[in-house]
DNA sequence: ATTCAATGGTTATAGTATACTATTACTGTT
DNA sequence: AACAGTAATAGTATACTATAACCATTGAAT
C-alpha cells in the first residue's frame, strides 16, 4: 500500500493482478500473525484465501460451500471460527448490511473504517477517512455518548459500474 | 420535534413518558398514510405499536411472538410484510447489525439517520447530522460512487447508561 | 355487481449464526 | 514416557432471521 494519501482507498483497477491481491494478503498476514505469536493455522489461513477470492463481500456459506469441496466435516462453525478469529486480528471485516465478510486492506493497525458497496459488481472499498470519523465522533461526543463500534455502509454504484450501466 | 436544532436527536429521558411515545408515533402515523393515500391497516398499525414498545430495536420475531398472542396464524410473513410496509413509508427504520427494526423519530420526510446504539439499555437514537451525510458525500464523491443508500451505525453507550455503569 | 390490485393466510424452505459436547494436537513438566 | 494444561478443531444440533410460492379474501373504483 502506498505511502501518502493512505486514508482514500480505491476500488481496484478493472484488469487488476489478483492474484497479486491475494498474495499480498496471505503474505502480510502470515507476517503479522507471527509478529504477535498467534498462529494462522492452514484453516484460517485457507479461509482468509476464500475471503480474498475476490474484492466483494462473501458470506459465511459461499465459503463453507467451497471449503466444503476440499475438507471433509467442514461445518458452519468451523467457517465461523476461522472468521472470528480473522476478524480479531483485523485481517477480514464484517459487512452488517450484508451479513458477508471482506478481507482487510490493512491490517496492520487497528482502525475503522467505512465502506463503499457497489450493487452492481459487488466490490466493496475500504475508506479511513479521518473527516468522516471526526464528524461522527463531534456528533456522538455532544450527545454524551461513549463509542465502542463503529459501522459505515454506504450501497450504490462505483464509478466504473456508473459509467458502463447508465 | 421542535423546531430548531431537529437534527440533534436525543436518547428518551430515564422517566418519561412512553406511553406518549407510542401514541404521538401513531397518530403521526396514521395523518401520514391517509395525507398519502396508503393504508395503515390493523395488523400494520399493531405491528407498528409493537416496535414502538420501546426504543430498543426489535427483533422481527420479538415482534411475532407478542403479535402471535393475540392474532391467530401469525407467522414470519405476517410481520415481515407489515414490516416492509411501515418501512417503505419511512415509518420504522432496520438497524443493520443488530438484525432489529425501530419506530422513526421524523417520518414525515425521506431522510438518511445515523443511529447511536447503547450496548447497555439497548436503546438507539436517531441523529440526522448534516455534518456526518457531508463528510460521507465528499468521500464518496472523491471516488466517483454513487451512493444510493446509508448504514450508520455507532455502538457504544449512553450518557445515561456510561454515568451508572462505570 | 364486477373486477382488479392490494392484503393477508399458510406452508415450506432458504440463509445466517451459535450452543454444546467431544476430540485432537501441541506445550511444558515431572 | 506419562501427565496436565491449553488452543484448536470436529461434530451435532438448534436457534435465529428472512423469503418463496401459492391461495383466499377484501375492498375500492369503475
Amino acid at each position: 500500500m502506498g505511502k501518502g494519501n493512505d486514508h482514500k482507498a480505491r476500488f481496484a483497477e478493472d484488469g487488476h493482478d489478483h492474484r497479486r491481491c491475494i498474495a499480498e494478503a496471505l503474505e502480510t498476514a502470515d507476517a503479522l500473525c507471527a509478529r504477535r505469536g498467534v498462529r494462522l493455522t492452514k484453516l484460517r489461513r485457507r479461509v482468509l484465501e476464500l475471503v480474498w477470492t475476490s474484492h466483494a463481500p462473501i458470506g459465511a456459506y459461499d465459503v463453507l460451500r467451497r471449503l466444503s469441496q476440499e475438507h471433509d466435516g467442514a461445518a458452519p462453525p468451523t467457517v465461523y471460527r476461522a472468521l472470528d478469529f480473522l476478524r480479531e486480528q483485523g485481517l477480514v471485516h464484517r459487512i452488517e448490511s450484508l451479513n458477508a465478510f471482506v478481507g482487510c486492506a490493512d491490517p496492520a493497525e487497528a482502525h475503522t473504517s467505512q465502506f463503499l458497496i457497489c450493487q452492481d459488481c459487488g466490490a466493496a472499498a475500504e475508506l479511513q477517512d479521518p473527516a468522516i470519523n471526526r464528524a461522527l465522533a463531534r456528533s456522538a461526543g455532544s450527545l454524551g455518548f461513549l463509542v465502542k463500534d463503529k459501522t459505515v455502509e454506504l450501497r450504490g454504484l462505483c464509478a466504473h459500474c456508473r459509467e458502463s450501466g447508465a
